[in-house]
RNA sequence: GGGCCCGUAGCUCAGCGGUAGAGCAGUGCCCUUUUAAGGCAUUGGUCGAAGGUUCAAAUCCUUCCGGGCUCACCA
């Protein structure tokens, strides 16, 4: 849709700004200039109004032509730039008439620089008199501007770019227009900046390990495919950095952590894209409960340092993140949101309870797999307030180390916030004989037609066999951290350019 | 993949059986302190696509394309 053809009427507009711009270029001006030197933003401006107007100084302002309001012989505009918006006025007797000559050739969606000294206006709004004026970059598409009124101090936007689809599509319209979008933009920037200076503070090393990988591994996922032309070989980005980090660990690193993308070939949904980042951070000689306190107080100072607080609004549901979060063994957590109890159950019940509770499974479903279905059945959607679910069933760990009191469970904790899984962390399984079995079982699942099952990586097995100290592995998903701490409804509102089916099908 | 809903001018939307409308944007004129500036005039649409029903379809039916929400699958 919306498609130019040549004939649209769209195409009708761009023409008209194309006349202006060949308009402008025969008054002696050039539309595409290369640099404009700015002194002030639009928040220095208001921010030191009185400094500024007591001294008569001028000031150097740039931005993109968002409104403007005529009155003949002058006119006023707002100007946007990365700080907010910025009234200027524009009159014949102080600019002269080539600039006004210009002024009249001009769009919205233009990017201009003006220079003058600030005053304020008869209904006392600060402007900058407009001394000189230049075009720095003729917009010849028109841009779907709203209209905006202030009102009691609050905004009110009128009309405002809304289709979703185009908001994502264009997402450079989409941070143009609405400027609480940058806003959300702004704050992932500071939720990751917040997340390297606390792991930093604390001895980790950032690291970059392979997106390209000839095995796989590290989660339960399909991979993306993709092939190398040269080796003529075929490779997968990868679905998580956990194999490799494991290997540093063995390299004697030990405190090293990785944000990155990972990619998985999965549904898209308001808490799934096929790509997003991931944060991986491993800790020798620490194990899960090392983890859990790290992550709490991770997420507890990320909160506090970006938005102030540990306890946020989510969709009108207040969370607190101050720790320290309740600790659940999943057997417990079943018992006590599923009334079931696992440890007396057979797994004829087992199947029995998951059947009633709406899943498919696959006949001879093992007993480990079962109880996890169960816990994301009655538990999963229930944990609202951060919670720690530990000690995860064998069967759904292969890279979990056995829990030190029952082989049959693994030292391994997610963690759940508003009802979605937002990490997952182990005592990382070391033992290399051990390591093996898991993946040769994961592989007989493969066997199967579990695509899901994991891939045995013989170099990571060789790494195991040297030696990795004892230690504790954490994956956080950054997307949903954001999608929490700023209060959005979907993954989308927190990528910048989600994924969409190409345009035009 | 299932269910519900949506796709009409550049943007936001109304029209829901008699062959298209508003506001904003655009264009022209007036206006040298306005702020959703204002006044007068005006351009602009094969109504997502293709079939079908009908004397007549933006409007009803079918299919397809794209999207939103939701359930399922999925970390």
């Amino acid at each position: 849709m919306n498609q130019d053809d040549g004939h649209a009427p769209e195409s009708k507009l761009i023409e008209q700004r194309l006349q202006k711009l060949d308009a402008i270029r025969d008054l002696g001006h050039t539309p595409y200039p290369y640099s404009f030197d700015v002194t002030h933003l639009s928040s220095d401006v208001i921010d030191q109004f009185e400094k500024l107007e007591a001294s008569e100084d001028e000031v150097a302002v740039a931005g993109r032509l968002m409104v403007t309001r005529g009155h003949g012989k002058a006119a006023f505009a707002d100007l946007s730039d990365r700080k907010g918006r910025l009234q200027i006025y524009i009159k014949l007797d102080v600019v002269g008439a080539d600039a006004f000559d210009l002024w009249k050739l001009l769009d919205i969606g233009d990017f201009i620089g003006v220079r003058g000294p600030v005053f304020k206006t008869r209904m006392g709004q600060i402007s900058i008199q407009v001394k000189t004026l230049e075009l720095l970059t003729k917009s010849v598409r028109p841009l779907p501007v709203p209209k905006e009124e202030v009102k009691d101090g609050e905004r009110i936007v009128h009309d405002a770019f809304s289709d979703k689809e185009l908001r994502y599509r264009r997402r450079y319209l989409d941070l143009a227009l609405n400027a609480d979008v940058q806003d959300v933009f702004r704050k992932r920037s500071a939720i990751v900046s917040a997340v390297r200076a606390f792991l930093d503070s604390r001895d980790f090393l950032e690291v970059e390990t392979p997106v390209l990988q000839t095995l796989y591994g590290g989660a339960s996922a399909r991979p993306f495919v993709t092939h190398h032309n040269t080796l003529d070989m075929q490779l997968y980005l990868r679905i998580s950095d956990e194999l490799y980090l494991k290997r540093l660990i063995v390299g004697g690193l030990e405190r090293v952590y990785e944000i990155g993308k990972d990619f998985r070939n999965e549904g898209v949904d308001r808490t799934h894209n096929p790509e997003f980042s991931m944060l991986e951070v491993y800790q020798a000689y620490a194990d899960y409960h090392d983890m859990m306190d790290l992550a709490e107080t991770m997420y507890a100072e990320v909160a506090t340092q970006v938005t102030g607080s540990p306890v946020l609004t989510y969709q009108g549901q207040e969370i607190d993140l101050s720790p320290p979060w309740p600790r659940i063994p999943m057997l417990e957590a079943i018992a006590q949101y599923g009334d079931i109890d696992v440890a007396n159950a057979s797994d004829a019940d087992l199947e029995g309870a998951c059947k009633r509770l709406g899943a498919d499974l696959d006949p001879g479903t093992e007993r480990g797999i079962l109880i996890n279905e169960l816990f994301e059945l009655c538990v999963e959607p229930k944990l609202i307030q951060p919670t720690f679910i530990t000690d995860y069933p064998l069967a759904v760990s292969p890279l979990a180390k056995k829990h030190r009191d029952n082989p049959e469970l693994t030292e391994r904790f997610e963690i759940f916030v508003n009802g979605w899984e937002a990490g997952n962390a182990f005592s990382e399984l070391n033992d290399p004989v051990d390591q093996r079995e898991r993946f040769e079982h994961q592989m007989s699942l493969r066997d199967k037609g579990d695509d899901e099952a994991q891939v045995l990586d013989e170099d990571y097995l060789r790494a195991m066999e040297y030696g990795m100290p004892p230690t504790g592995g954490l994956g956080v998903g950054i997307g949903r951290m954001v999608m929490l701490m700023t209060d959005s409804p979907s993954i989308r509102d927190v990528i910048l350019f989600p994924h969409m089916r190409p345009e035009e099908g």
